[in-house]
DNA sequence: TGCTTCCTGCCAATAACG
DNA sequence: CGTTATTGGCAGGAAGCA
């Protein structure tokens, strides 16, 4: 029995960072696992290479480890071998710490049943009978040919069953999974140590008694029901031959193969014998907009309410469980879960990649803008991460890092702080840094306008539900089909790739048929002037963004398409010509990408079925996102970071769509059934769904609709402020629309430019050589985007806000008042912009030696001096150096800032002349940035629900 | 092996809403 | 004006790639 071990590691194994689990551990929980937890996909997915040998894993395992590092363990039967490979920070032990939890071994199984009745009381019962016990369904259809279900089998089996499963109202089948779940638990072939012999169940049935109409989900008590027990025999079902400890219990058991539906979840389904149960289970069940394939997976995971968990409400993109009464969150997409909501809607972007992040510099596009940020660096040339004992200065930690390891003998990563085992820092209080960080040359980008990123979605107007068919997947994709996250990779250079905006998920599909020629169909798409086509790929990077605008300006927008510039036009032409007529029958709530290598450009999104719903509106059929052909670029130049490159340990689980696709779409969302007027936002699509979804969830059923983007308001007081900001133009609006049709209430340009307001504050100065001179190119763009406008040029319009390319130097009228740290760090450099060389790298003057060249001027040095520090560093004295801490004592606490006492000023050196640094003259300023407990808790209270 | 990219908890800044 | 949501930066290790 491979399986056990199998079984074991894999449900260890955890998501996020996964190295591939070793398989070989068996655990009981292995079993509670397995059978409470649903497989995961994304498990599935990692260990897909390995997916053979059977991946079954456990989503609350998952969970768990991830969050567990945070609690104290409570279990430690480390099954032995805790594989923990390395890689992982989650080890076996964690998952085992969970499973194990409360019972003793020996009734892992049994108890966990109970307990999880026990802890989440309505939902638990849900949850359980939600099948999260997927052994029992695994039992009856793979037992049967094994007689033991390998994990994978198991975790195959329990995936299959998806939300169509559980939604459909449990059939008998489901039923004997609940029921047999511990039987099938305790009679797997691999029970092992763990999984005492105590543990098999009675045999959950007799075989299934013919399914009540209704479907039948387990009796949530039913794996309660100990072999121990003393039963009547009068108590004993006659249809299934449950046993029952009183006569209440029976009737309301007989309720179940009565079939009533009276009983069964109006939301999914789900078929429950207590009305409490029930009216618990929709309360969580109803959360508006979710799809069906978030519900199969909260269906799934409300099975982990064995393990203590209890799912709350969700929203397209996550769904949101409590386990030890820690908030989790997890993606729909891949399950991945997350501490806190921002790291969760942050990750979602790369699934969506409803918002795009391109390189000023270059043509490669990021998922996240931190991505960027540091890809940038290496453009830029800056370092920012200055060695304390040496004062040279690197562009990464990790040159800094291994510069303090080769040259100084030291680690500072020992230092300095702590990661968490989902792979997240967690600053240490006090922490100490051997190197400074310096403040960053570039001005940072303002941030997003709210609306901007709740309109992100693409909206494209509704294109019309036709299937869209794609050449060389050989499939229509009808909206159902896009529903559910399909990943399918082919590798084959132009591929097409399906983002499903339905579940914010994204679908992405790779086909390699997809066309050459009609992506890069140079007839249809003429790429005009290669020069043109970095822009166009920024433009097209940014097509979310106008996608958002879109979405904000509505209807507005699409009827205004036709009278989009040239741009557009010609984008759509290229549109038409990559993604070819299948596009134009593209379902709704997709958005199609051309993959180029492998990697992905969006292409063009296609609007949500929302607009499907009304018609009426329906505009274009297909917003063509800007886009480049590809054949201008090759792949080098077109290279997003982030990969849908099936990766080892993360990127969505091809399996999840398996089973969305099957299930009965997801309810229609509470606008839908009515007249009401669309929430504005793009309905959750692939960009509305991300966008803000918490928020929307939380706000989106008012009635203050905002007429020109159809945004809903809660109040009219908060309606009419948000229309000023429609009537209040931002510079560049005014410049679009004075080069626009004034007739033309909303051409993709104005829609940019207002998007982008901050970027006027940003290019104004620019004229006076607020870029720097190696941003010729964007400057140009820039030019033309103001002065020529060109149609089919793509500048600046083609940047929202926080994308458009900034200067590096900024004028301090731009900065944020807040960041006077920074100004007082800022006045310090050298004026004007640094040389770069052809590579993009800084150039030194008189052909010095870069590495030694310090980033930062004279002026910018440290504040205490290398000699304190002198060599052997004695690493004790540093907090002390560093005036971090206080010498000895149990107590360590931060000191305050007292340069008198080392006399920093006078090792410091000249600064700006007489006048003292402004750190010296405000030490204040240099403290550490440690963050308030306060935060902290504001944090973890909004991420909560 | 060296280096880049990815990841995620935490936090600060900012935007939007009530 | 207070609250809440969003955005993006940082840390620093893991994963990935050449």
């Amino acid at each position: 029995m491979g399986d056990g071990p199998k079984n074991a590691k894999i449900t260890l194994s955890f998501p996020l960072s996964a190295a591939p689990l070793p398989t070989s551990l068996t655990s009981p929980n292995h079993c509670h696992s397995s059978a409470s937890s649903s497989p995961s996909p994304h498990r599935r997915r990692q260990s897909s290479k390995n997916s053979d040998k059977g991946s079954l894993w456990k989503l609350d395992a998952t969970m768990d480890v991830k969050h567990r590092p945070f609690k104290p363990p409570r279990h430690d039967s480390s099954p032995s071998s805790s594989p923990s490979s390395s890689s992982s920070p989650m080890t076996a032990h964690a998952l085992i710490r969970k499973d194990i939890k409360s019972p003793p071994p020996l009734k892992c199984s049994k108890l966990n049943s109970e307990t999880q009745f026990h802890r989440s009381p309505p939902r638990s019962s849900s949850g359980s009978l939600g099948g999260c016990y997927g052994g029992d369904g695994w039992d009856e259809r793979h037992r049967v040919a094994n007689g033991t279900a390998s994990p994978s089998q198991t975790a195959q089996i329990l995936f299959s069953l998806g939300a169509s499963a559980y939604q459909r109202g449990g059939d008998a089948e489901r039923r004997e999974k609940i029921t047999g779940r511990p039987a099938g638990k305790a009679g797997s072939p691999h029970g092992p140590s763990l999984h005492p012999p105590t543990l098999h169940l009675p045999p959950p049935l007799p075989p299934p008694p013919p399914p009540p109409s209704e479907g039948l989900t387990a009796p949530p008590h039913s794996s309660s029901y100990s072999p121990t027990d003393n039963l009547k025999p009068e108590l004993i079902c006659g249809v299934c031959h449950r046993l029952f400890s009183s006569a209440s219990s029976l009737t309301v058991h007989m309720r179940l193969h009565r079939g009533s539906r009276a009983l069964s979840c109006r939301y999914c389904g789900k078929v429950f014998i207590h009305s409490k149960r029930l009216q618990s289970h929709e309360a969580s069940c109803r959360v508006p907009g979710l799809p069906s394939n978030t519900r199969s997976l909260l269906a799934r995971i409300q099975g982990d309410d064995a393990a203590g968990a209890e799912l709350l409400a969700g929203d397209e993109n996550h769904f949101v469980k409590v386990v030890d009464g820690n908030v989790i969150y997890f993606c729909s997409v891949c399950e991945r879960s997350y501490m806190t909501l921002s790291s969760l809607k942050r990750h979602s972007n790369v699934h969506s990649w409803r918002r795009k992040y391109p390189c000023h510099y270059c043509d490669k596009v990021f998922a996240l803008a931190e991505y960027r940020t540091k890809h940038e660096v290496w453009h830029t040339g800056e370092r920012r991460y200055q060695c304390i004992f040496c004062w040279d200065a690197f562009a990464t930690y990790y040159n800094l890092k291994t510069h303090q390891k080769t040259i100084h003998g030291i680690n500072p990563s020992l230092i300095s702080s702590e990661k968490t085992a989902n792979g997240g820092y967690k600053q240490k209080a006090n922490a100490l840094k051997l190197y400074r960080l310096l403040p960053m040359r570039s001005q940072k980008r303002p941030y997003k306008t709210y609306s901007d990123s709740l309109h992100n979605g693409l909206l494209l107007p509704p294109t019309e539900t036709s299937p869209l068919s794609l050449p060389g997947l050989g499939c229509g994709l009808g909206p159902e089909d896009l529903m559910p996250s399909v990943i399918t990779y082919g590798h084959t250079k132009p591929s097409v790739i399906v983002h499903g905006t339905a579940m914010s998920s994204s679908v992405i599909v790779h086909s390699n048929q997809v066309t050459p020629g009609s992506d890069k169909s140079p007839v249809n798409s003429p790429l005009p002037e290669t020069s043109n086509s970095q822009t166009s790929l920024k433009d097209a990077t940014e097509e979310g963004s106008r996608s958002r605008q879109d979405a904000e300006t509505g209807r507005l927008f699409h009827k205004s398409r036709k009278s989009h510039s040239k741009n557009d036009i010609s984008n759509s032409k290229q549109l038409s010509g990559s993604v070819g007529s299948q596009v134009k029958e593209a379902g709704p709530l997709c958005q199609i990408t051309v993959r180029i290598g492998e990697e992905a450009i969006v292409k063009r999104s296609i609007s949500e079925t929302d607009l499907r719903r009304d018609k009426s509106l329906s505009p274009p059929k297909t917003k063509v996102s800007l886009e480049e052909s590809d054949h201008d670029m090759e792949d080098n130049l077109w290279r997003p970071y982030y990969s849908y490159k099936p990766k080892r340990k993360t990127q969505a689980h091809p399996e999840v769509s398996s089973p969305p696709l099957n299930s009965p779409k997801s309810p229609l969302r509470p606008w839908t059934n009515g007249n009401h007027p669309k929430p504005t936002e793009p309905p959750a699509g692939l960009g509305g769904s991300n966008c803000s979804p918490t928020r929307l969830s939380r706000r989106a059923l008012s009635r203050h609709t905002c007429p020109q983007c159809h945004k809903v308001c809660k109040t009219s007081s908060a309606l009419t402020r948000h229309i000023r900001r429609h009537e209040i133009p931002s510079p560049l609006h005014i410049v679009a629309s004075t080069n626009s049709s004034p007739n033309v209430s909303m051409t993709s340009q104005t829609r940019i430019t207002t998007a982008a307001p901050l970027v006027s504050m940003t290019t104004t100065p620019s004229s006076e050589g607020g870029f720097m001179k190696r941003d010729g190119v964007i400057m140009d763009r820039e030019r033309q985007g103001g002065t020529d406008s060109q149609p089919g040029d793509a500048t600046p319009v083609g940047y929202s806000s926080q994308d458009y390319p900034l200067p590096l130097i900024v004028p301090d009228t731009y900065r944020s008042g807040k960041k006077q740290e920074e100004n007082l760090l800022m006045s310090s450099y050298p004026p004007g912009a640094l040389p770069f060389g052809p590579l993009g790298k800084v150039m030194v003057p008189n052909g010095g030696d870069l590495a030694k060249l310090p980033f930062y001027s004279d002026p910018y040095q440290l504040f205490y001096g290398p000699q304190l520090l002198a060599y052997p560093y004695n690493l004790a004295a540093l907090p002390v150096a560093l005036n971090m801490m206080a010498p000895g004592g149990d107590k360590v606490e931060p000191l305050p800032f007292l340069p008198a006492i080392f006399n920093y000023a006078a090792t410091a050196g000249p600064y700006m002349g007489a006048a003292p640094h402004p750190l010296v003259a405000n030490p204040g300023l240099y403290s550490s940035s440690s963050g308030s407990s306060s935060k902290k808790q504001r944090d973890s209270s909004s991420s909560k629900p």
